[in-house]
DNA sequence: TCAATAGTGTCTTTGAGACACTATCCG
DNA sequence: CGGATAGTGTCTCAAAGACACTATTGA
């Protein structure tokens, strides 16, 4: 903790107020998106690109202070918003990053946090889009990235497709309502490998987690699939991080 | 992150620097051991007792500040040693913890982290023990811990239960050669339900990540069981967070 | 009718758990 | 020998995966 238990109370106190300051604090996020690539779906990562020094005109996650005050999940919500210019429903804490030379500036700590954004709610504000924030495939960034970033996006996708295999937050990515393929397809781009159609619907029905709108999707040249739309139980919403 | 990506450029560095400082950074660490109870081996925690406000006199995890060009985790490490005269094979982050009112003296994020410490290496220097720091059992600390710890703590055991079932941390626990009903006691203390000795022991020996010394236990009452080590390999050892 | 996707039924394999059984030690 | 713990063999059951099959649409 923070604080110290007197036992071997070296000053720090006053040491640290006056003259050590200690690191600084700011949020890094990894925002996900499934957005169309040249042949398909493909699992993507919004970059910012850097116009200031350090590590200028490389491409980074977008983030910034964590003001005094401020909770570090809303410091994370604010600098989406601002800098990426979106909103997200989904927001977990990945880990924190502390390396002392991880800024060449100072000794700031990086609390990572990685979100997931609907294909729908994905859209960049025309301003930015290209020049200033674009989606890049998941495992085709431009590297390097700046600061740490190569390494928090690594184990933002490990852990992304750990959750993705034992929660439901695969939903996360789709819009309100959607059919059991578009699920499906989900899965497979964060998972890089093909599923059984077979087997997936079935474990996906078990779970209980989607129903049935009854209505169909309409104007396929094929056989027209049902609309489902997703009802998490407060026991599934469980992500783990305390309550 | 950390850095200003520069559009939006609101002139946050300089007011960073010259009237908001942000939250300051500390480490909190969670020690786990087993420890003999009143009845039978228990799941333990170390705290120590505060004596100055704020909480003065009620007990908390050890852990203080971060340093300026100080790791996470080498903080971490200082702590459990100057705090608790402790040392750990076994030390990972746990979760930030960043509510601003969580310290009523100003706004300290804690990076948590938790520790194993084998029953041997648990001994307490003499100076402290008892008055200062001791091994309280997870499931019955004095509450409320000070500041948001017992959070941390419930969180820390969550973690840990979860752990253990997937991952190979339970050795850090044992001394460096064990017995199979040792490293079952282990599992059986942690998931707090007893485990069938039969599948235990042929989960454990399909793993392929513990060897026979071929040494056995001496002077029992009973048939004497053997000894083994526990060797992992390095695909076994990932613990998940970056390398 | 055909191509293509939606959706069903069923077999096999695998791993977890239950549990009866044998082995070996001490006193 | 008897009590206790170490260690083995085998059955059952449930979930995961493979895959052949039927259903329904537009063109």
């Amino acid at each position: 903790m923070i604080e110290q238990t007197a036992q071997n109370a070296e000053p720090l106190s006053l040491e640290r107020s006056q003259h050590a300051p200690g690191p600084t604090v700011g949020v890094s996020v990894v925002i996900f998106s499934i957005q169309p690539g040249p042949q398909r779906q493909q699992l993507s990562v919004l970059l910012v690109r850097r116009n200031k020094p350090p590590y200028e005109n490389q491409w980074a996650m977008p983030g910034g202070w964590v003001r005094t005050g401020e909770g570090l999940e809303a410091a994370a919500q604010r600098h989406l918003h601002t800098k990426a210019g979106l909103t997200s429903t989904y927001l977990e804490q990945l880990y924190t990053f502390g390396r002392p030379d991880r800024d060449p500036r100072e000794h700031r700590i990086a609390v990572a946090y990685y979100a997931l954004v609907s294909s729908a709610a994905a859209q960049l504000p025309e301003a930015k889009a290209d020049r200033e924030a674009r989606w890049f495939p998941a495992d085709c960034v431009p590297k390097p990235l700046a600061f740490d970033h190569d390494e928090i996006l690594s184990y933002a996708l490990w852990r992304l497709r750990n959750k993705v295999s034992y929660a439901y937050v695969a939903y996360q990515l789709l819009p309100p309502t959607f059919t059991l393929a578009e699920l499906r397809k989900v899965y497979e781009v964060i998972l890089d490998h093909p599923l059984d159609p077979t087997n997936f619907r079935r474990k996906v029905e078990a779970s209980g987690t989607i129903i049935p709108t009854g209505k169909r999707v309409e104007g396929g040249a094929h056989r027209p699939p049902q609309l489902y739309r997703c009802q998490l139980t407060p026991e599934q919403l469980l992500t783990g991080p305390p309550s």
